[in-house]
DNA sequence: GCCAACGTTGGC
DNA sequence: GCCAACGTTGGC
């Protein structure tokens, strides 16, 4: 079992928006780094829910894979902001996974937090300019966030 | 293959 | 809203 961190922006799906649904596809990461991340995701694996661009950002729950290496549909769609003209369902570049909701933490991490308590090498969201969407954590460092989150 | 221009992310 | 960081694009 591994941990992984995953980004959105509340305002556009929220951790609140994935408590009512239950399940939800991580669709929209178009980035090669994180699609990779996320193609290497096992069933299982526990990945921690960040807030980004929200006042404050932090971890806010957690959430566990329960569908992998799933075609992001998103891509194939010209409507969509996520529609990519270089993909096609023959050739598909974007994969994601589908995740469940597992908690609302009752003791959200803020960035701030996160920046007192971990360094740069072992937590990559701290790191300055990080952009990366979805990133590994390192088991220690998982286990920690995990009792600090649960109070 | 280099690198300037450009676009996006995300903290502040 | 600003802007630093940084990934991507495209001309050469």
């Amino acid at each position: 079992m591994a941990y992984w961190l995953m980004k959105s922006e509340p305002t556009v799906y929220s951790i609140t928006d994935l408590q009512r649904d239950g399940i939800t596809l991580w669709d929209g990461v178009r980035n090669y780094q994180a699609r990779n991340f996320l193609t290497s995701m096992a069933l299982e694996d526990l990945a921690f829910f960040y807030h980004s661009n929200t006042q404050p950002p932090g971890i806010v729950g957690l959430m566990k894979v329960v569908d992998t290496n799933q075609v992001d549909p998103s891509q194939f769609e010209a409507a969509n902001p996520y529609y990519d003209p270089k993909s096609s369902p023959a050739q598909p570049r974007w994969y994601t996974v589908r995740v469940g909701y597992l908690e609302t933490f009752p003791h959200p991490l803020s960035l701030d937090q996160l920046k007192q308590t971990f360094n740069p090498e072992e937590l990559w969201v701290v790191r300055r300019g990080n952009r990366l969407s979805v990133m590994p954590v390192l088991p220690e460092v998982g286990d920690r966030l995990l009792s600090l989150a649960r109070g």
